[in-house]
DNA sequence: CAAGAATAGTTGCGAACACAATTAAGATTT
DNA sequence: AAATCTTAATTGTGTTCGCAACTATTCTTG
């Protein structure tokens, strides 16, 4: 149970994810890139559009995107000079920013989104097997609970 | 086969597994920072403890970290600035430097070494379960696998 | 309702890193 | 052996992002 070092099995397992997550990444970022986004660019346009009025709340969206508030902050600047997203103020709570999707952050969206899912495709459902995708989410769902449990204890 | 969008089990398969790659990495940096490091600081030293003679050539280290040279450098330059990595030139070869783990660097690691394997346990390790470990080592060695011959073709 | 606490967002600053250019040294070709 | 190509490392520059500080608003509490 409290082994001090990994068993051959486990360093197998630990080492082949690891090594694996930097390359599946990059995999990623290179299938997006011929439209001139970057992954996180792309995350963004994706929780706005499934947002209630194409807009989110910047606190709200920095935290879905775990980003700090100036990092934020300075993806949106970006995003706003390129004409996919809009700043607009909230009549109700003058502190709140939304960022809001544009129709040209709406068309952009959609003309990634097909490229995007089949990168996913390609790259993590296709190898994982039918059999795979049904442990991966049984195992990432016990990394991902135990995680919650850790930060709530 | 080429749908264009996921089945629900594949969303929650691919969704559980992105959303919890940072939280997963927070956890880790999180361990190891009591300790003085970074993960990528405990990467170097995990590298260079192993290989022969306690060095490795910027190149070589470079590949293994996935890191550019740029980036290597000045990531060598902190450690060197914290006694435990010593830039060593090669007599047989003048472009090439090695970095080479100091006494101090080597006994970093040797005290950072358990807790971070405690936090792999902890974290990774535990959660699978043992049939969760094997399923692991499949199914990334899979996407790794599917990954390298996309890179050749 | 006035004073303090909490929340939302931006800005200054610094750390980490990639890309391009540069320097230096080996390897190859003729 | 000279010219060229390749490899190794560093430095200049720009991007991205976090932390701390600041401003502006809203909420809370005596």
């Amino acid at each position: 149970m409290g082994r001090l070092w990994l068993t051959p099995r486990e360093q197998t397992a630990w080492r082949t994810f690891i090594n694996t997550l930097p390359e599946l990444n990059a995999a990623f970022e290179a299938d997006i890139a011929p439209h001139g986004l970057t992954m996180g660019d792309y995350e963004v346009l994706v929780l706005l559009s499934e947002a209630a009025g194409t807009r989110l709340r910047m606190c709200d969206l920095a935290a879905a995107l775990r980003l700090s508030p100036s990092g934020l902050t300075r993806r949106l600047d970006g995003m706003v000079r390129n004409g996919w997203v809009s700043r607009v103020a909230c009549s109700g709570d003058r502190r709140v920013m939304y960022a809001m999707l544009t129709t040209q952050g709406s068309k952009k969206m959609e003309s990634a989104a097909p490229d995007h899912v089949a990168s996913v495709r390609r790259h993590f459902i296709q190898p994982l097997g039918s059999d795979g995708i049904n442990q991966m989410c049984d195992l990432f769902g016990a990394v991902k609970s135990h995680l919650e449990e850790s930060r709530s204890a």
